[in-house]
DNA sequence: ATGAAAATCGACACGCGTGTCGAAAAGGAG
DNA sequence: CTCCTTTTCGACACGCGTGTCGATTTTCAT
């Protein structure tokens, strides 16, 4: 019996994620959201008490549930470069469906709410990232370059990708040669 | 004599850059411009039918201004690896000032008025780069790995950077280790 | 200097999204 | 089933940006 507010909010919250996914923020109204939940705008109003809150609350929903990701596989002994492999293959994939993804949407609420809650967002990724690749170093699978600088550079060359397939046809293959390009790094490669 | 209404349409773009660039493209509204610009509503829209128009002549008359770049570098003789090292410093810098650069607004503007500007655009910065780099595989400077892979990745890397820079703090370092990591893949280094 | 053409002004009506509020409906504990 | 509580409804007033238009001012060739 977990009571109908509960209930409804869960609803509202799939039913905009898709809108977010689809049109970014800022072009999303309340008016989209409470006619693509079937309910009117007082009702949801009584829920969340704008757009914004609205999609913080995605977001919050979001990452509690990758958060968990990495941390879980390290702790069933899954190899670094298996867990590295299947993060960025989630990537690259990711990428071929961008229209899936909030990561337009988040860009422009970092834009318009002030960069708070991206910082806080993109500090918690970094976190797990460096994890994995200290993980990674400690098993001697990955060679000790800077941990960090390798993060910010993988975190950043997908978003780019991530933001701008997007609008400009990416191809496959550069996705994938970014990929190599990172696993590379990591391996400490000279060829 | 160059006429008043070239006059007063230098004077708008002029002033409307400065906002595009702070604001990027959705928050800028006709009323912004002409206040900006220090006219009247009536006067602005029978220079620009809407921001639209306006954000589109402002490209124009920017992407014109550095076509021009490399074309004229090559010609000097200027050595490939120089052309590189001041396009890839210019770049740094942009980063270090994202409030001055259009890139987000320049992204906004594809999503609301559709990718074709921008792919065209993003075609044309493309085909400037892999002159460039052809150029420099003549020569001797750089290797001959796959040249339109080479210009996808500086692309991509750096407009991610380049928007993300606008919310998230990206350190001096992160940027330079991009800019090497180009270098070296252009020279074919091993190390 | 002068008058036709060009440029500018600002008030207007409009559309759209917002957030609120009292009435109506649905929920659920006993 | 009943009755109090919670949730939902949709109409309302508001703010803000838009694009237009006729009146007014400025420009510039003669």
């Amino acid at each position: 019996m977990t009571g109908k507010k509960e209930r409804t909010r869960e609803h509202i919250l799939k039913a905009s994620y898709a809108l977010f996914a689809k049109k970014g923020f800022k072009q999303v109204t309340m008016k989209d959201v409470c006619e693509a939940a079937n309910m009117s705008r007082g009702g949801l109003y009584s829920h969340f008490s704008g757009t914004d809150q609205l999609f913080e609350a995605l977001l919050e929903k979001i990452t509690e549930k990758d958060a968990m990701d990495f941390q879980g596989k390290i702790e069933k002994g899954m190899a670094a470069a298996e867990i590295l492999e299947e993060a960025l293959k989630l990537m690259e994939e990711e990428m071929r469906h961008p229209e899936d993804s909030l990561s337009m949407a988040m860009y422009e609420y970092a834009e318009e709410a002030g960069s708070d809650v991206m910082q806080r967002l993109n500090r918690s990724s970094e976190k797990r990232w460096k994890k994995l690749i200290l993980y990674g170093i400690e098993n001697g699978e990955f060679q000790a370059v800077d941990a960090d600088e390798i993060v910010n550079m993988i975190l950043f060359s997908y978003q780019g990708v991530r933001m701008w397939s997007r609008i400009i046809p990416v191809k496959q293959k550069t996705v994938h040669s970014i990929a190599q390009n990172i696993k590379r790094q990591l391996r400490g490669e000279r060829k």
